[in-house]
DNA sequence: TAGATTGTTAATCGATTAACAATC
DNA sequence: TAGATTGTTAATCGATTAACAATC
């Protein structure tokens, strides 16, 4: 059996999304019987190349001439990135920031699985979040390892991160993504975080783009004087 | 004046983190005079090289045996990035996620600024987060152009994606953070949208996590059978 | 000055793109 | 078969790391 972690972390991260589309893909009524490297290139706005090399690390192959069969990509997608039909995570955060998140991102979409919310307003038996329960964060080491939760999204507030994430590692979760802001790092030992750091993103955003100064009158003001004229 | 389009990509984005560090830095008590590429590298977990190098694009130098002066550091990344010293962005999205973003993300620690909040669930005249008004969603290209705010964070619901980033387009803005999973990027003709799409790294993060299944009865069931054994 | 750290050139590493023989 | 598309090797591109002379 391929070891996913052959296959660079540029090709990981492209293949979960090629996951998320082919699960789309199955779920859509057209159902296709075969897609090409240059049709889920241009769906997902990538070269053609990229996606081949990306899919030959699955133990499936395409057919020449004809492209790649939905159905068998999608089970060898799973397989190899170790996730399952319905793949259980955790999301630790503010009561506020679990409601939202779940409108925003229905995970069951992504054939991704809630399978227990955290937060640290809560203290006895919190309530429940659409089907989901709502345990306090300490409740984190008894709760996940029944669940068999390996992964978490963390969307709490700063000064609860430390905590949180020790927590967690006592719980045996290896893998978070955190969209709480931090600067540096301080995960524990072994963890492997993705930080997701929006006040970042946002300022080298700020450096792509043509600064605009507020307007004064007329929309023609606004020429000159950029920070960044070459 | 160096042209900050100049620097690759993967330095502009630390150099954003350098510049949410150093503002931490400054507002932090212990006021220090000097600080090293080793040491920003140590606090940010990166190489020494790697800062020295991202820095070395400012308008600005380091003094040798001695390192950077944070304050003038500050000042260069700002000039560099295009910010401002409260630089103003909007934010899109349903109002329990304006909402929650504002404790799990504040901004203003960041140097950041919300000029503008906009929601689909808004009609008329839209109440306040925080201090900051909430608009409809139509009055986009009304309110922001007076605003100056060339950058916007979307975290709306995925059907209101296309006509939030449309009128986004109309009010000038370039420059725009998807929050909202998007696997298909749609976004209008020249304009510059990062994505960072949850689903996707969690899913990135599920292969790179050893297997857990629920676990039976003892701690020690989990062992073999991991979907991705060597 | 001596010690420390910068800025940059050269070497390495990794990922993307080009090209094409293999094959359905 | 002829046409189309795969899988992979070789070439390119870009980013990181190593090394070190310049210099405060």
């Amino acid at each position: 059996m391929t070891d996913a972690t052959r296959a660079p972390a540029s090709s990981m991260l492209r293949l979960s999304r090629y996951h998320c589309f082919f699960g789309e893909l199955l779920a859509s009524e057209d159902a296709v019987q075969r897609i090409t490297s240059r049709q889920i290139a241009d769906e997902l706005g990538v070269s053609d190349e990229t996606v081949r090399r990306d899919l030959s690390y699955l133990e499936m192959e395409g057919r020449p001439g004809a492209g790649y069969d939905p159905a068998e990509t999608y089970e060898a997608l799973e397989t190899f990135l170790g996730l399952s039909r319905s793949f259980p995570f955790a999301a630790i955060g503010t009561q506020g920031m679990l409601e939202a998140l779940r409108v925003v991102f229905p995970s069951e979409q992504f054939g991704l699985d809630p399978a227990a919310y955290f937060s640290a307003e809560v203290a006895g038996a919190g309530g429940r979040i659409g089907n989901v329960a709502v345990f306090p964060v300490a409740d984190i080491p008894v709760v996940l390892p029944d669940l068999g939760v390996s992964v978490a999204l963390v969307a709490c507030e700063q000064h609860d991160v430390p905590e949180t994430l020790r927590l967690l590692d006592e719980a045996g979760v290896r893998s978070v993504l955190m969209l709480t802001p931090m600067l540096r790092p301080q995960h524990p030992e072994g963890m492997n975080v993705t930080y997701f750091r929006i006040p970042c993103a946002l300022k080298a955003l700020a450096a792509s783009a043509p600064q605009k100064k507020p307007c004064c009158e007329t929309a023609s003001c606004c020429h000159g004087s950029t920070p960044a004229e070459s």
